[in-house]
RNA sequence: UGCGCUGUAGAGCAGCGGUCAGCUCGGGGGGCUCAUAAUCCUCAGGUCACAGGUUCGAAUCCUGUCAGCGCUACCA
């Protein structure tokens, strides 16, 4: 960091959470937290900083939603936008904006945007065939097209993929495919698109991220990033056609708008604008550092596509650093909004209340900064009661306490200091700089632990000195030892205030202390003797076994409830009918498999050798998720053998095992029955 | 299929070529009693995913394998 350029502001961002959903706890541990770390540290080092948030409101996904429940875009994104702004309040993210996409200045931001790249020439036109639904007369984006897939023969498969096998698939590939909106078959029609030729930044890309950002980035994201540029760069597509999100501003571009990706990181901008009409100075000045603070997911959209976006309009300066988080999971299982596996911040914050530091701990000290991290209530409970609770509560209370019991509430002076107290002086003054070094380097976790280290240097501190048998002989000693027990205190309610801000302003409140800058974290003497504290309110409390039992007995519900819903899922309609010669030209037989093993790298594949009575002969079946190989060997089942073969994984699968599924997806072989032989003819 | 990140004591992490592989929580033992049965000391626990290789020396570099997660272009 030290030949690095110094510099005189920070605009620091956080990802626009999507405005479909509540925020989670894995929204949090991966953004939020940390650059509210970041940000409050930024602050009380006097530095100017802006914090930005918002919601982005635009994309296909919200469109859907919004038809599913019979309201409107606006309608979905205002009750999101709304929860989002409110839990983030309460949950205290500092944000200096909190905006929104769909808002008039975004809007007209991100349309002056594209003007000026477009007038400049930065983009492509193509025009390309995309199917049109006659019946509400738009085009329909990939999601709004369903259809049987090609591969795996599933007839819900959507227009990006077939969600039954995984396949990516283009819109066009779809056999019968339909309008979501209207049900009908839609048309092929022309229509004229923007590309923005990431491959001609190729070059650049690899000087500003390869060489430049080699050594400072987080090596996921560099990783990421090289992946990206070495396997070669196309242009994408920046419009769409579809009705909602920010109309192109181009004549003769009706019923386009810009692609979401296109337009969200606009949104950083645009909330910069909302916020101060001094905002060019937080983008466009080389002198602002630009930090993006993201999940993994978005990486390629900040380190690429946005910086290219930011370069190619020209008057913007670029991120400095994107301190990309990886994943947070829920007990075991991927969080999910769609499927409610989450613990949601609103509903946190209802469920314990005044307790925001608790989750900002845990989220912290389990943060997925390396690498994917799992969040269980266990361990929730167990940070809480034997860290935050024993270490920090605890030291607090014992410090205040003692100081009431043997003082009358009144800072004692120090006495001639000894050794022991010299050391631990010589201690203390080392932590602000080692927990600001890891921020900096955005070490959250680390640093957290560093704040904890000095809770129990404060403890040691208190029990080896005794002060409750000393008092007796030498209550001027103790008076010593209080002084500087409560000094650690009050250094405690500094360095802790970026991660613990409503903790810290506790323990500030019970030492009847000001607010300081971290610059003054070393002076080591904010009490001086006879500065009368308060009453000692404890910090934090134990969280008992029943508010944890109820908040898992909470996710097995929802556990429950998403099985229920699998279970029900409706029996397929019939398909149409069919002579008997289609019928007649299948050939299936009996067989008896004889051989199964899984196949290398694939969560379904089995590989079976099949007697067939025929012949042996290999197939390769979708069903590793309900059988064993071990188990299946010597099962006699039916097979279509002459079905033309394929290649699956590399290995040519000769025929089909025939397999009756239930609605939530759970396989059953179809078997011959007793006495059948291999070969023999199932009609 | 390809690419990226990750795989270290029961759990969560640090170390990323060279003193006995460290830290926190949990577990065992002891001390203390000011403190929310909290604190403090101490002990036990690891063939550093697996297999090869480079090196005087590897958790640390290289190759391969396996596993988890993500990306692979319209997905926010």
């Amino acid at each position: 960091m030290s030949d690095k350029p110094v510099y005189k502001r920070y605009t620091v961002t956080s990802a626009l959470p999507y405005a479909n959903g509540p925020i989670h706890i894995g929204h949090l541990a991966g953004v939020y937290v940390p650059a509210d770390i970041y940000v409050r540290f930024l602050r009380m080092n006097d530095e100017d900083v802006i914090f930005i948030g918002g919601s982005d409101e635009h994309g296909v996904p919200i469109t859907i939603k919004a038809l599913q429940q019979g309201v409107t875009p606006q309608d979905i994104v205002d009750r999101y936008h709304g929860i989002i702004k409110k839990s983030f309040e309460d949950f205290g993210i500092s944000f200096d904006i909190y905006s929104r996409t769909s808002g008039k200045t975004h809007h007209e931001t991100a349309s002056a945007f594209f003007r000026k790249m477009f007038e400049a020439g930065q983009f492509i036109e193509k025009v390309s065939e995309q199917y049109f639904d006659e019946a509400t007369g738009q085009f329909l984006a990939d999601r709004y097209i369903t259809g049987t897939c090609p591969h795996c023969g599933f007839e819900k498969a959507y227009g990006d993929q077939c969600e039954k096998c995984g396949t990516t698939l283009n819109a066009t590939d779809l056999i019968e495919p339909k309008s979501v909106l209207s049900g009908n078959q839609p048309v092929l029609r022309e229509t004229r698109h923007w590309f923005l030729p990431l491959d001609q930044y190729e070059p650049w890309l690899r000087e500003w991220i390869l060489e430049g950002h080699k050594d400072d980035w987080k090596i996921n994201v560099y990783g990421q990033c090289k992946s990206w540029i070495d396997q070669g760069l196309q242009p994408r597509a920046v419009t769409r056609d579809l009705d909602w999100g920010v109309k192109v501003p181009v004549a003769g571009a009706d019923g386009k708008v810009l692609y979401v990706w296109f337009d969200a990181p606009i949104g950083y901008i645009s909330a910069t604008r909302e916020l101060t009409a001094d905002w060019e100075k937080y983008w466009k000045d080389p002198e602002t550092k630009l930090v993006h603070f993201i999940g993994k997911d978005n990486i390629v959209f900040h380190c690429i596509i946005f910086p290219v976006m930011l370069k190619a309009e020209g008057s913007y300066i670029l991120p400095e650093n994107v301190p990309a988080n990886e994943f947070l999971n829920l007990e075991g299982e991927k969080i999910s909004t769609s499927r409610n596996w989450a613990v949601w911040l609103h509903e946190y914050l209802e469920d314990f209340p005044g307790k925001q530091d608790v989750l900002r701990y845990v989220l912290t000290s389990a943060a997925p900064e390396t690498k994917d991290n799992d969040f269980t209530w266990k361990d929730f409970q167990t940070r809480n009661n034997s860290e935050l609770v024993a270490i920090l509560g605890n030291f607090v209370n014992r410090t205040i306490v003692l100081t009431h019991k043997y003082f009358e509430g009144r800072v004692p002076a120090a006495a001639a200091l000894n050794d022991s107290d010299n050391l631990m002086l010589e201690e203390m003054r080392l932590f602000p700089g080692r927990i600001a070094s890891s921020i900096q380097s955005y070490r959250f976790r680390e640093a957290l632990a560093e704040m904890m280290n000095l809770a129990r240097l404060g403890n040691r501190y208190l029990t080896e000195n005794e002060p409750w048998k000393v008092y007796t002989s030498d209550p001027v000693r103790v008076g010593t030892v209080l002084n500087l027990s409560l000094q650690i205190c009050a250094q405690l309610s500094i360095v802790a205030e970026p991660f613990l801000p409503f903790s810290a302003a506790k323990i500030r409140h019970t030492l009847n202390l000001g607010s300081y800058k971290w610059a003054d974290s070393t002076r080591l003497n904010w009490l001086p003797a006879g500065h009368p504290i308060n009453e000692p309110e404890l910090l934090f409390e134990k969280i008992d076994d029943g508010a944890i039992e109820a908040q898992v007995e909470k996710l097995l519900n929802t556990r429950k409830a998403n099985e229920a819903l699998q279970a029900k899922a409706p029996v397929k309609p019939g398909k149409e009918a069919i002579g008997f010669e289609d019928f007649s030209k299948m050939d299936i037989r009996a067989g008896t498999i004889v051989e199964a093993e899984k196949v290398a790298k694939t969560d379904k594949l089995l590989k079976l050798t099949i007697d067939t009575g025929l012949d042996r002969r290999t197939v390769v079946s979708g069903i590793a998720k309900f059988f064993n190989p071990a188990d299946i060997i010597g099962r006699q089942v039916c097979i279509l053998v002459n079905l033309a073969p394929r290649k699956l994984k590399g290995i040519e699968s000769q025929g089909m095992i025939l397999m009756a599924e239930n609605p939530d997806g759970t396989l059953f072989f179809v078997t011959p029955g007793e006495g059948a032989v291999n070969g023999a003819d199932v009609k």
